[in-house]
DNA sequence: CGGCGTTAG
DNA sequence: TATTCTAACGCCG
């Protein structure tokens, strides 16, 4: 059975969601920024015109942001999240599998559909986004996850093709035309430093990189550009994956909005993290076996002294109770903290995660099932208020009061939370 | 197996 | 003055 998959990509999400809501900024160039308003992680064309780019720093291009009256936004991840599960939602009528692969982007198998059909399945189900979400997605379909990607690419070069583009039934000839007009670096799988060792080799095309031999990128590179390699020439070595797997780590870290030094601060920060860790940790129904804390100086201040040291602490018993955790962070972080350092960023990261029913009773008798489940359902609870009331309406003492937590990140520009928060609904007048 | 490097969005 | 965050995977010692 032939492989048949289907690339549905949104268009510069994030500003796409935004322009939803305020249709003054539908034709002015957009940009949402990150934590602390100080990177620029998503860009509108108009935007991308201006020269300005993915992961600048906001004071590297404020002079185009204030002479062409550039709409700026803070990141607002509740209401994206709730746009892509509309998104994905809308797209799972269109097929028995859907593997979600990131907040803007999904993979359908369409086996069942029709070959010559394709191209209009593909057209339908790009209106039907747009009627249900208000949201432009492009759509490209093909038989490896790969050269969906690089159809992609196409589209992005060529809009007359209007967002759809399907080459599973296109000769292989007219496939290698497309592969010609990309360059390696823009091949999905194909970093920047993968993309200079190619150079080196010859290699500045995708078609090139399809005509390579993948045993010597394999030996010198690594055996995932072998499979890239076999996926441009239509061999699919990367399947459709609907279940996604356990996380293997859960990690919650973040930049300050100011150098932190006491340990009061550091210790609230921490607390904080774990319990946004220790709620992740919960949502996947795991435990963790070990945590990690790690805090770290300024590193683009080089005059400045640097520190950036890490302590982990295996847990007894593995858990998602977040006071264990908690706990157990703040003891790893007393072991690293120096005074006299400025501290810029610090997180926690939680590993040696299993299912939370893998939980096997000790030898030595430190377990209580009944204690166990007090907990658990106190957890629940917790999780279950905070959901319907937002993130922090119930938090614990060692976060210290959310106003004096100066050290938090700044959002000074974000937009409502029109669809998650009933206080922030949207308003027709 | 842990640390490091690479990639992705 | 200012510089995101999270996760997976492969390789190597």
């Amino acid at each position: 059975m032939k492989t048949v998959l289907a690339l549905i990509d949104c268009r510069n999400f994030y500003v796409s969601v935004e322009r939803v809501f305020n249709s003054t900024i539908r034709t002015r160039p957009v940009l949402v920024l990150s934590n602390n308003d100080g990177c620029v992680v998503a860009l509108s064309e108009e935007a991308k015109q201006l020269g300005i780019r993915r992961g600048m720093p906001l004071f590297e291009c404020q002079h185009l942001v204030d002479t062409h009256q550039v709409a700026l936004f803070s990141s607002n991840y509740a209401l994206y999240q709730d746009f892509s599960d509309r998104v994905m939602q809308t797209l799972s009528v269109f097929a028995p599998r859907q593997e979600i692969y990131s907040i803007d982007e999904a993979w359908l198998d369409l086996a069942h559909v029709e070959p010559a059909q394709l191209p209009a399945y593909g057209r339908t189900m790009q209106a039907t986004v747009q009627r249900h979400t208000g949201l432009p997605v492009h759509v490209t379909i093909a038989t490896t996850k790969t050269l969906s990607k690089i159809a992609h690419e196409i589209l992005k070069q060529q809009p007359e093709y209007q967002g759809v583009l399907s080459i599973v039934t296109i000769p292989a000839e007219e496939i290698d035309t497309f592969l010609a007009q990309i360059s390696v670096d823009d091949v999905w799988g194909i970093g920047a430093h993968f993309a200079l060792a190619l150079n080196a080799m010859g290699i500045y095309t995708a078609r090139q990189l399809k005509d390579a031999n993948m045993f010597v990128l394999k030996r010198r590179l690594n055996v995932t550009v072998q499979r890239t390699v076999l996926e441009l020439r239509g061999v699919s070595c990367l399947p459709l994956a609907p279940h996604p797997k356990r996380k293997q780590h859960i990690a919650s870290a973040k930049t300050f909005s100011r150098p932190v030094e006491t340990l009061d601060d550091l210790s609230a920060a921490i607390a904080t993290y774990a319990a946004r860790a220790a709620e992740k940790l919960r949502s996947e129904r795991s435990i963790a076996g070990s945590i990690s804390v790690f805090i770290t100086t300024n590193r683009f201040k080089k005059q400045d002294p640097q520190y950036s040291p890490s302590a982990s602490r295996t847990l007894h018993l593995p858990t998602a109770f977040t006071p264990t955790l908690m706990r157990t962070a703040l003891d790893a972080l007393l072991s690293i903290y120096r005074e006299g350092y400025q501290y810029k960023k610090a997180g926690v990261l939680l590993s040696d995660i299993r299912p939370q029913e893998h939980l096997q009773f000790d030898l030595f008798g430190a377990f209580s099932l009944s204690q166990h489940h007090t907990q658990a359902r106190l957890m629940h609870a917790i999780d279950i208020i905070n959901r319907l009331w937002g993130q922090d309406t119930i938090y614990f003492g060692a976060q210290g009061l959310a106003r004096a937590r100066t050290w938090q990140m700044r959002q000074e520009r974000r937009s409502p939370r029109y669809t998650t928060r009933w206080n922030e609904l949207f308003a027709v007048t």
